[in-house]
DNA sequence: GCTACAATCAAACGATTGTTTAATTAAACT
DNA sequence: AGTTTAATTAAACAATCGTTTGATTGTAGC
């Protein structure tokens, strides 16, 4: 009918959480914009007031999430320290974050086909123009390179170890594909309740690859 | 209208393969029985034929990928060799498996919610009964359980390798989900037109765990 | 060749869903 | 105080989809 007070008016950043939220239980397709909508007490058509529409809300979930992510690790590749040190900061920045929020996490995760695979809007009237798909288009194309971009920062600092002469020779590439799936992982089987911590979490990983890139000698 | 002539006929093995190629593009709500039917040349109400309704499908097509990764992994584990000799079969055989069907590879990480998330049907009259349902319960359970036992091949050969004093002291549980989230992943991203054959990708990944797990010094 | 079964399809059904429109009211601004 | 803007809703729309039904025809066994 109207609007609401202002105590019970909800935000953007609101609706996305819940709706990331949603979206691990349920994933993009089975969930409806009134599953997201109820979580914060509106209804499915108020949620046009805040986003274009459903293919654009899935895009800012993913986004805010990545942005959140890169945010917080590009400070360390900047800042100082061996790469080991860096390497060490970033996967336990990483790990930290996605068990924090492990709705976000998998998102990231399992929502990524989703957004790849949205498609044009019907020839004929209606609100959601070409044009504006036409800028989902661009903003979905800098949230991919982004993405590109999170990945380069764990594959260079592999490499800048590499040419130091800290880490061993590895393919930089798979090896930080390899750092990102197990990371990534962790969003879909991390409990709060489980008997670890995200910090535990993240130790036992960093302790994994960082071992695994280090020159070794096997002992006998 | 009428039966089509036997050499054009397909077979249930066919419709699943398919049906894990359109999965792996869409995802499983995006996925339309007519996607999957057209794909082998049917129509959606064809493949009522063949499946009780679009979950056991699902059902199906999982269970396949998984039932083939087990059948090919858990002799390894039974025969003879170190832990890490076995480690480096087990992890070799997995990526070869993934990156030869990453199709099935890619259901096996993206399509694990879809199936947990499938809910009973109506109550009101209709084919799919509420005994097809207690049955697809049963069967979904049945295959979460064999999940379970493919991780724990992972976990207890590296459980093996630190009570034999091969590897160092690691929690088991945690690397052996590092393992294989990072393997999983490998369905996501390869490409046979890449850089690298499966065999290239599963010698660096072997090598990054194993070397992991090893008794080592750094060298200084 | 007759019969039972297997495989297939066209058509219709019922339910759901994303989206739009128009109305309504709180808040903010002037 | 009056006006504009922001936030919200109910109701309706058009489209899609999983599924069911009933008919049709190839195939295999007797």
């Amino acid at each position: 009918m109207a609007r609401k007070l202002a105590s019970l008016s909800v935000n953007r950043e609101t609706i996305l959480l819940a709706a990331a939220d949603v979206l691990r239980q349920n994933g993009y397709e089975a969930t409806t914009m009134k599953d997201i909508a109820s979580r914060v007490n509106l209804t499915a058509a108020s949620l046009y007031h805040h986003f274009k529409n459903k293919d654009f809300l899935l895009l800012e979930v993913l986004r805010i999430g990545l942005e959140h992510a890169i945010n917080q690790i590009e400070p360390i590749v900047q800042g100082e320290g061996s790469a080991a040190e860096k390497l060490t900061q970033m996967i336990t920045t990483h790990i930290l974050d996605v068990t924090a929020n492990t709705a976000v996490g998998a998102a990231m995760v399992f929502e990524i086909r989703a957004l790849m695979n949205v498609k044009a809007p019907p020839r004929n009237g209606g609100q959601v123009t070409e044009a504006d798909f036409e800028i989902f288009l661009k903003e979905r194309d800098a949230f991919f390179q982004q993405r590109d971009s999170f990945e380069k920062l764990f594959r260079n600092t592999i490499r800048a170890g590499i040419e130091s002469g800290e880490f061993r020779q590895v393919d930089a590439s798979i090896v930080a594909k390899t750092m990102l799936g197990a990371q990534n992982w962790v969003g879909v089987w991390y409990k709060e309740s489980g008997r670890l911590t995200g910090e535990d979490v993240a130790r036992i990983i960093v302790d994994t690859f960082v071992t695994s890139l280090h020159h070794t000698k096997v002992e006998s």
